[in-house]
DNA sequence: CGGTTTTGACCTGCGC
DNA sequence: GCGCAGGTCAAAACCG
């Protein structure tokens, strides 16, 4: 214990300041927010972000994208002390559809059956599969940054090593299994790393139309989908679009430190209090995507469009917008 | 009153 | 096998 496992540190600290377009790490959209996607998603350097637009991004650019192919259940191995932020190591198994019970029991099972019954829960030598995950860092003030879902927070730890304590969140969407982390860097408290888990089967929250709404994506696009790659595009405007629009949850900070170039942005309004018009389409599509066949490119794009703009055809855009 | 947050307990996986 | 840290549950508290 000591010099135990700075998991999360040495994934965190490794992430280039600046965009490395020749590494995984790609996606530079903003200027306060590091992208690292833990997608077994294998973005080609046509995915990424063109010489042009590199160099309007590169100069002052903070953010990163991590794109890591995640072997099913990497993790474990010390080489791979959790590639993002995380550092999650047996998180959620999660077959989407159920609570993966996942620690099952996890609360408070009665105390009479002794593990057992849990234990039967989560079948034994099944091995948890984790989510493709997808995590970034913002310079924000607040913890939790609004992204156009509603989450509901379940539990909160301390983070050893860290003074601050990381909370998880879950889709209140009861079909939904998508879950985040949201945690404050120990080394920089400015810098809040949100950690994305699995994918939303729905649209985001549509917000008050007066804000004009979200960028609900919708995803059927055929040509979007990819015969067997069929890539579930998790948050694409939870990543994507997040940097434009985060916003904190329970109010919003005048000192918000987003700088997300600042212009854009307007497209995610809170709908007042802590609750969201619930507008989205229930049961929306699946947001696929197909690295090989869209290619993947977030440029600073002008406020109307926002990062999507650059990666979402419209026609996928929010249905709702219009 | 319904939904969300808080919080302590419990479970699981992993390293030693 | 043990201990640690992460992750989850669920009851209670809180809030709009």
């Amino acid at each position: 214990m000591d010099g135990d496992k700075d998991t999360r540190d040495p994934g965190l600290t490794e992430f280039p300041t600046e965009p490395s377009w020749d590494s995984p790490y790609f996606f530079s959209n903003d200027r306060d927010t590091t992208v690292l996607s833990e997608f077994g998603w294998n973005f080609s350097p046509d995915h990424q972000i063109g010489a042009d637009d590199r160099s309007d991004l590169a100069g002052s650019s903070t953010t990163t994208t991590l794109a890591e192919q995640l072997p099913e259940r990497s993790s474990n191995t010390n080489s791979d002390p959790a590639p993002v932020v995380g550092s999650v190591s047996s998180s959620s198994t999660e077959d989407p559809p159920e609570r993966s019970t996942g620690s099952g029991s996890g609360g408070t099972p009665p105390p009479e059956t002794p593990s057992s019954t849990t234990k039967v829960n989560k079948k034994k030598g099944q091995k948890r599969i984790r989510q493709p995950r997808f995590a970034f860092m913002t310079k924000s003030e607040v913890d939790h940054l609004e992204d156009g879902y509603r989450w509901r927070k379940y539990g909160q730890k301390a983070v050893k090593n860290s003074p601050y304590p990381r909370s998880y969140y879950r889709c209140t969407n009861s079909k939904c299994t998508v879950k985040k982390r949201v945690e404050r860097s120990s080394e920089d408290p400015t810098t809040v790393i949100t950690t994305y888990e699995g994918q939303h089967c729905h649209h985001t929250v549509a917000f008050p139309r007066g804000g004009g709404g979200v960028n609900i994506i919708s995803h059927d696009q055929s040509g979007f989908a990819a015969g067997s790659q069929l890539m579930q595009l998790p948050p694409v405007s939870q990543f994507m679009h997040y940097p434009t629009s985060i916003q904190p949850r329970s109010q919003i900070s005048p000192t918000h430190n987003l700088t997300v170039g600042g212009s854009q942005s307007h497209r995610l309004v809170r709908a007042g209090g802590t609750h969201y018009h619930h507008d989205q389409a229930a049961g929306g599509s699946q947001c696929i995507i197909n690295p090989n066949h869209e290619p993947l490119r977030v440029v600073p794009v002008p406020t109307d469009e926002g990062l999507l703009g650059d990666i979402v055809p419209p026609g996928m855009r929010n249905p709702f917008d219009g």
